[in-house]
DNA sequence: ACCGTACTTTACCAAGCAGTAAACTTTTAC
DNA sequence: GTAAAAGTTTACTGCTTGGTAAAGTACGGT
């Protein structure tokens, strides 16, 4: 009880704090984040977090899995669709966002892919995105497979597929971010539908 | 004449500061480069740099620019093939490098991909970028676009077709890089074939 | 001989930075 | 009520960093 109570004002704080490390990465970019910016973006000083974490890489590593939750939890869908449908759902959300342009998606996006980025030059990052991205692309194969054995999708290697649609959401978003192009999702769109997943449709 | 001379020597320094600054940013990353380790990857001392240039910032955007032309002069292609060799030319060259796994390709393409990302905080770099994305994406684009004239080709969109090679080739290179995914490239290649291409080839 | 350009060497600085110490306040446990 | 634990604040420290200062060397052009 006592126990519990603690850790749940911790765990407050906690999310406080990760979430003013997102206002501040979103703001000033990976490079130039100082501690003293999430400080400013949080009702509590900044050596509250020194209380919370080990320094600024721990703060760093806590707030990548946070993002990496906070991403595999929004493009949640419930499977009882059909694979088509399912698999435009999940491109779709992928895309653009769990709730339609939900406010700060483009923010979230911007920091995760800074992230993304960064894990080059970061060891345990890179594992930590490895299994992430394993996860998505996992998710998205697996309606492929389904799709396929159902009989509703052509028997093409559904890996590739998976992975091919995933890069194409990866670049498109990245895009839209690093060159400002307000389009590159919807048109991305347009292109796995028009030149994609027509080898997925090919038995119509 | 004399002013030539200068000017070449002048030339010949800064290109080796351009060299150590590539060096020092593959191995430190952006994030963490400083003009110390620059001036340690040149027998000349640091603080030649600021003679040359005016500061970090002005330093960098001259290497922005530098990696670009570098790219651009690595992606030239005989226009004398058809259309479908043509492009078949050009999707490898950006996928694997100009002489088949040319040693520090990888090396760059990092720096580049670190570049990139970054440019979402920079509003000049992103414009710079942005004119060299369009000369990228631009000659593919026009490669389809001969295909379709030619009748090689099927009349797809070739803006959107273009652009999504782009985008599956730019996902896989950075994949490749930030997860460490050494068979990106090549299955990116296969996934282009099976899935892309299948498209332009529809007519056969 | 003399000047200007390119570069070296040594030394330095002010600003900015992450991180710490320690006093203080609030909450929880009994 | 009291004391320990949890959380917060103010003030500070020491290091790193980009950039500078100044004196000196090498050398080609005129």
């Amino acid at each position: 009880m006592s126990d519990s109570r603690e850790t749940v004002s911790s765990k407050d704080t906690e999310e406080v704090i990760m979430e003013a490390t997102f206002r501040a990465l979103s703001k000033h970019g990976y490079k130039d984040l100082r501690m003293r910016d999430i400080g400013e973006e949080m009702d509590l000083t900044r050596q509250v977090i020194h209380y919370h974490f080990d320094g600024k890489y721990d703060l760093l590593s806590a707030f990548l899995e946070y993002v990496i939750d906070q991403y595999e939890g929004s493009v949640e869908v419930d499977g009882s669709d059909d694979p088509r449908s399912e698999l435009d759902a999940r491109i779709d959300q992928c895309l653009f966002g769990p709730e339609f342009e939900e406010f700060g998606h483009w923010d979230r996006m911007k920091v995760y892919h800074e992230l993304y980025t960064h894990a080059q030059n970061d060891g345990d990052h890179r594992e930590i995105f490895n299994e992430h991205y394993d996860r998505v692309r996992g998710s998205i194969v697996e309606v492929v497979e389904e799709g396929i054995e159902r009989g509703d999708f052509a028997p093409v290697d559904a890996e590739r597929m998976g992975q091919l649609i995933t890069d194409v959401i990866h670049a498109a978003r990245g895009r839209r971010m690093a060159l400002g192009h307000e389009d590159a999702p919807e048109e991305a769109r347009k292109a796995i539908d028009e030149f994609i997943l027509s080898s997925l449709y090919a038995d119509d």
